[in-house]
DNA sequence: ATAAGGCCCTGACCGC
DNA sequence: TGCGGTCAGGGCCTTA
């Protein structure tokens, strides 16, 4: 589930459960590879800092400690973060929990049944950080930052767009909801496109992802959508608006030709045969 | 620079 | 019911 809309949705529910302000009262880590490798160094050194402010970038969450250290959590394919009473029963998948103090009796829970996610505690965030592109619901996206990235490049504009160094926070979902939107072949060279699809896509990447933001996220299968409180029950309704994405064969909305689905550089994707004309 | 494949993991789903 | 194969919202690494 996670890409931007959704970490945003974490983000915002963190922030009203108040999680910043409160500190760590220990770590338990069920799964050592979440937080890098080394448990008891992760414990030691996280045990007693507070959390202090909260952020996103890409589809990094940053929490910022007391001590300057900065806790870079990736929720990658299946993670969740469920901020629950100690006392809330646990599924088995929870990989690092995290006690809370002032007040005490809380937890944040990083669950993660495929364990791809990571939370990770550095001193510095930026040499992962600044790695990353362009944040595409700044106000600085636009025609120009997009431009300025697809023009020097021939490769694909799909996974050109999932390549976080270049636009951060993007995945499979949301890029082919804004191509579809651009009316852009996902497999068009990105130097191909002219000053008016790289216009148009400049501006369905921001509407889509801030679509999916409006919708709580998207929630796909049969799963639980949510989040930070999971007895509260699955939030997430973009699934409902979404256009193209897992929706093959249904009508295109705008055309009313059946969605297709191909692979465009080994990830799933759909498209509009008539609005989407391929390269060539 | 770009593309492809493997890998990390587990669960859901489908056909037999 | 059980079994095997396929697929999944991400990203890193190695190899061509």
């Amino acid at each position: 589930m996670p890409e931007l809309p959704e970490v945003h949705t974490v983000l915002e529910d963190l922030r009203r459960a108040g999680l910043p302000g409160r500190r760590i009262g220990d770590a338990l880590v069920e799964w050592p590879r979440t937080v890098g490798g080394d448990a008891e160094a992760f414990r030691t050194a996280v045990r007693g800092d507070r959390i202090d402010d909260l952020r996103r970038r890409g589809k990094y969450l940053v929490f910022t400690l007391e001590s300057g250290r900065s806790l870079l959590t990736h929720l990658r394919m299946s993670g969740r973060l469920y901020l629950q009473p100690e006392s809330a029963p646990r599924t088995g998948y929870e990989r690092v929990r995290l006690t809370l103090v002032d007040p005490a009796g809380d937890e944040l829970r990083f669950h993660d049944p495929r364990k791809f996610g990571r939370m990770l505690l550095v001193d510095d965030p930026s040499p992962i950080l600044e790695r990353l592109g362009a944040e595409p619901l700044s106000p600085t996206f636009g025609t120009e930052v997009l431009t300025a990235e697809l023009q020097r490049r021939r490769r694909q504009i799909k996974p050109l767009l999932l390549d976080q160094t270049v636009v951060a926070g993007l995945g499979n979902i949301y890029v082919d909801e804004a191509l579809w939107e651009a009316r852009i072949h996902p497999e068009r060279p990105a130097n191909s496109l002219t000053d008016a699809e790289t216009a148009d896509l400049a501006v369905a990447i921001p509407t889509v992802l801030r679509r999916g933001i409006e919708n709580l996220g998207t929630s796909l299968g049969t799963g639980t959508s949510n989040f930070v409180f999971p007895e509260s029950g699955p939030r997430a309704r973009n699934q409902e608006e979404l256009r193209v994405f897992r929706r093959t064969g249904a009508p295109c909305p705008r055309c009313g030709t059946p969605i297709r689905r191909i692979i465009v550089g080994q990830r799933s994707s759909h498209v509009c045969p008539a609005c989407q004309t391929p390269p060539r």
